[in-house]
RNA sequence: GGGAGCAUAGCUCAGUUGGGAGAGCAUCUGCCUUACAAGCAGAGGGUCACAGGUUCGAGCCCUGUUGUUCCCACCA
């Protein structure tokens, strides 16, 4: 086998996933260490395709899952999809409307579900198959839907409890309304846009007086639904006015004035109309006075009996009708334009109206204290930390969770309702007998449950609870949830405390949370703009790989990222470079016989490079573990491109090319063992080259996905044999850079003169200059005076050399190059000299730090020597 | 109004307990050197938003200012 000349993702990433799936390596193996790790998966919505954003999600936890695994672990990622939300419902509706021109009050309640179900699944299966694509290893034999059997019997277990424990109640409150799609809308649901509207000025009589009272309103047809004036207790204009009652004009209705503080004494004129069927501060305020709630609106829109002659109107039409009447007797006191904020419905963009109604609330208090606690105690901690104050400023200023939702597609709330008594009984099963009355029919009540009720148990959920499972107790809690931080309070902060509530215990330690994905302009994908990117069409053009890495590649935790087609191209380059390193590392170890490391005679080069990938490995491992693996994978490019490709490849050429045999081989064992190293360390990251590439190297066995991740170890420090290897790399450097300075292509070949006390090392390591600095010859000689001919010079600490480039050699050009080169280096000496005489930072700062500066200081008056003397001689 | 973030090279962004400012892309120069032109070797380019403070030493810690983004709650 061997790697095509051309990288080309096609070849073999779809047969290397259905490898994986085959050889169910996605599955937790038991395994020496027998320690679980489980990662929870957000569930995407099945509604839209699969968006860019899922693909970060899913990459960095594909990446977690496969290190752990390669750790030893016992490895359980826990997959899942859909939500039940309004958003789902819509697509649903829109689809059968158009296929069959029907709404699905047309359908009824059980064919819509029918279809949806039909729906859900296609979409559903599709979403799957784009994650595979991926190469997202899940156990999916462990997928889940919030709508299947086993989260469903988790859902009405936990209502049941929750009803018995006094922690779910129905009430009354204000939502917002859709008057065209006739649902409630959840507070997400609402868009909300700045719109030219009036501040309409309205007086009321106070009653048995000349006085008037002042109310301005956004929303006049509401007068019809007042049952109170409030002002600030404070107030000291309105002081006298308290308790007494005033005159709501058109229904000449007597209505009391209420003393509360939530009136803001600056705005407006103090005085405030209270509706509290149409309001949700009035509703509060109304709570508080024990006001009558008159709703004045039908569900359509329209006006109702209560609203007199209004009644029927539409809530426009009666805005204006009422206007008109007011002005009419005098009640309209002036007309202000006014910038509003109204609220619209995400779908029909109509003006929501908020709008008095019974749903069913859990009540949060008792159940928000554990939650903080837990992450008080660091039992549960966010990467990065700066989320925990967001979580605690939304958990600490926590209002009671409105879980019914006026859709189809959902769980149904299992509250009945007794046809006799109409006695509310919950329960998991339909109940048989009223236990008030003894009646035997019941209702179901119509709602459905907010979706993220079941999302908030997919940790244990998922693993068979209410059931006591050997998975619930062996995955459970869970390790990692990584998602982004939009959804913080829907989903993050509802798992921990149901976790905490029904489980009793945490459902996950570490909680990492990741940005969100923008285009190149920076700003949010989003269907509407047309700027969504599909995943798809990326993993068609550039491979799955290259998706991966151009996604997590340097993106720090927590902060957004930009997707553009420059990233893309870069990181496409990377896995070609990857690519072709590893095409020069087996065409050259075809037929050889790989050795272990430890039996090779290794050179200056050698030991570099494996201290360089020891390091390496120590660093990528360590920000893999803190979650930093933006940090981890641009770590592990500088090492496979930079030192792996544009120095230890060219540094190994001498020796393969060479006719020693047994360099040859020792040589190919190290760049071997270098290769594999690396494609192990980079494997969670970029999965598909890394086994295709694993594979084709012959001395392996098996899959990358299931060998172990490589480990520190201490003994491949070689520290002086890495100095001794950079202090020849800089040579190197600086007679590449002395080229590059007189225009000497690298075709040109070159002699040296050495000047050095380390003759030692250049004979040790001479190949090397003379391969990469393209010299033809090195000679050692005692001083410059034994050199006839004309030469440039390159000046370093234990190192003069000399080149002697012939016709390239212009003493005014080298002379001004070494005084540009000594200006650098007094400047340098200038640096450190101030450092060092300066008394607190000898006496403060640590001994190593000062003893460093101390080093450097040294040679770089060494250099600056050296290049006096050479620049005395060509000036003589 | 409450909360959080960001401000570093032309652009996009890193910078992990404070110890001489980094990468990718772009620009400029020279190279088809038998893995790779999707490449190689070089170069230029920054008052780290501003003002104070702590420190021997601040991009990093503290205070304030300005600009900007996001989340939450929203005034009748």
């Amino acid at each position: 086998m061997e790697l095509n000349k051309n990288y080309n993702p096609k070849d073999f990433e779809k047969r290397i996933y259905d490898e994986w799936e085959q050889n169910k390596y996605f599955e937790a193996h038991p395994n020496d260490k027998k320690l679980p790790y489980t990662i929870v998966m957000p569930p995407p919505n099945i509604t839209g395709q699969l968006h860019i954003g899922h693909a970060l999600n899913q990459t960095l936890q594909d990446a977690i899952i496969r290190f752990k695994r390669m750790q030893g672990y016992e490895a359980l990622w826990l997959p899942g999809t859909d939500h039940a939300s309004i958003a789902t419902e819509v697509k649903i509706v829109e689809k059968i409307m158009k296929e069959e021109g029907k709404t699905k009050q047309d359908l009824g309640r059980e064919v819509f579900l029918e279809r949806a179900w039909d729906w859900k699944n296609a979409y559903g299966n599709r979403i799957v198959e784009q994650i595979k694509r991926l190469g997202s290893s899940c156990d999916w034999s462990k997928l889940a839907f919030t709508m299947d059997e086993r989260c469903s019997k988790a859902v009405m277990h936990v209502f049941v409890k929750l009803y018995e424990k006094g922690l779910i109640y129905r009430g009354s409150r204000i939502i917002n309304w859709c008057p065209c799609c006739k649902t409630a809308l959840s507070d997400a649901e609402v868009e909300y846009s700045d719109e030219d509207s009036f501040f309409w000025h309205l007086r009321y009589q106070v009653k048995d007086s000349d006085q008037y009272i002042t109310v301005a309103t956004t929303r006049p047809e509401t007068m019809l639904g007042d049952t109170a004036v409030a002002v600030n207790p404070k107030d000291n204009r309105y002081t006298d006015i308290i308790g007494k009652t005033v005159i709501l004009p058109l229904l000449n209705k007597e209505i009391p004035v209420v003393a509360d503080s939530y009136v803001d004494m600056e705005f407006g004129t103090g005085a405030v109309k209270i509706t509290p069927a149409h309001d949700p501060n009035d509703f509060e305020v109304g709570l508080r006075h024990n006001l009558p709630v008159v709703r004045v609106m039908n569900d359509d829109g329209s006006m109702n009996e209560l609203a007199g002659k209004y009644c029927g109107l539409d809530r426009f039409e009666a805005r204006k009708v009422i206007v008109a009447d007011l002005e009419a007797c005098g009640a309209l006191v002036k007309i202000e334009p006014h910038a509003h904020n109204v609220g619209h419905c995400y779908r029909c963009h109509s003006t929501v109206e908020p709008i008095i109604s019974k749903q069913w609330f859990v009540s949060m208090e008792s159940l928000a204290k554990p939650a903080i606690a837990a992450v008080k105690d660091k039992s549960i901690k966010f990467i990065p930390k700066r989320f925990t104050k967001i979580y605690y400023n939304w958990m600490e200023n926590i209002k009671d969770w409105c879980i019914s939702r006026q859709l189809w597609w959902g769980h149904m709330i299992p509250a009945y309702y007794c046809d006799e008594c109409g006695e509310v009984v919950v329960s998991a099963e339909a109940p048989t007998k009223c236990p008030k009355c003894g009646c035997t029919s019941f209702k179901q009540d119509e709602d459905v449950l907010d979706t993220w009720f079941s999302s908030a148990l997919w940790p244990f959920s998922t693993l068979g609870y209410p059931d006591k499972t050997p998975e619930l107790d062996y995955f459970y809690p869970t390790n990692t949830l990584i998602t982004a931080y939009d959804i913080i309070f829907f989903w993050v902060a509802r798992m921990i405390f149901s976790g905490i509530e029904h489980v009793g215990k945490i459902p996950f330690s570490d909680v990492m949370i990741h940005g969100i994905v923008r285009d190149a302009e920076g700003r949010k994908m989003s269907k509407s703009l047309g700027n969504g990117i599909d995943p798809l069409e990326i993993i068609d053009t550039y491979g799955a790989d290259t998706l991966r890495f151009s996604l997590i590649n340097g993106v720090s935790a927590g902060n957004d990222t930009r997707y553009s087609t420059d990233k893309i191209e870069g990181t496409r380059n990377f896995i070609n470079k990857l690519w072709n390193a590893s095409r020069f590392v087996l065409m050259n170890a075809e037929g050889v016989k790989i050795k272990d490391i430890g039996e090779c005679k290794l050179t200056v080069a050698d030991k570099w490079i494996i201290s360089r990938l020891n390091e390496t490995i120590k660093s990528v491992t360590l920000n893999m573990e803190k979650y930093e693996i933006g940090l981890a994978s641009s770590i592990a490019y500088s090492f496979l491109w930079y030192d792996f490709c544009d120095w230890y490849i060219e540094l190994s050429k001498p020796a393969l090319y060479s006719e020693n045999e047994q360099a040859k081989t020792d040589t190919l064992s190290v760049l071997v063992y270098v290769l594999e190293q690396s494609l192990k360390l980079l494997h969670p990251i970029i999965p598909f080259i890394t086994e295709e590439i694993y594979q084709n190297i012959p001395s392996t066995k098996g899959s990358i996905m299931v060998s172990d991740y490589p480990t520190y170890n201490k003994k491949f420090t070689y520290r002086k044999d890495k100095n001794d290897a950079e202090t020849v790399m800089l040579i190197i450097k600086e007679l590449r850079n002395l080229r590059a300075q007189v225009n000497a292509p690298m075709s040109k070949k070159i002699d040296l003169y050495v000047v050095t006390s380390n003759r030692k090392l250049v004979n040790k390591t001479s190949s090397y200059i003379e391969k990469l600095a393209g010299v033809n010859s090195i000679k050692f000689v005692d001083n410059k005076g034994d050199i006839t001919e004309k030469v440039l010079s390159v000046m370093l600490p234990e190192f003069e050399i000399y080149v002697p480039l012939g016709d390239l050699v212009d003493i005014e050009q080298e002379l001004a190059r070494l005084k540009g080169e000594l200006a650098k280096v007094e400047k340098e000496i200038a640096f450190f000299e101030g450092k060092l005489n300066n008394p607190g930072f000898v006496a403060k700062a640590p001994k190593a730090v000062v003893d460093g500066e101390r080093a450097k200081l040294a040679k770089n008056i060494e250099v600056k020597e050296k290049l006096l003397a050479s620049i005395k001689e060509y000036e003589n």
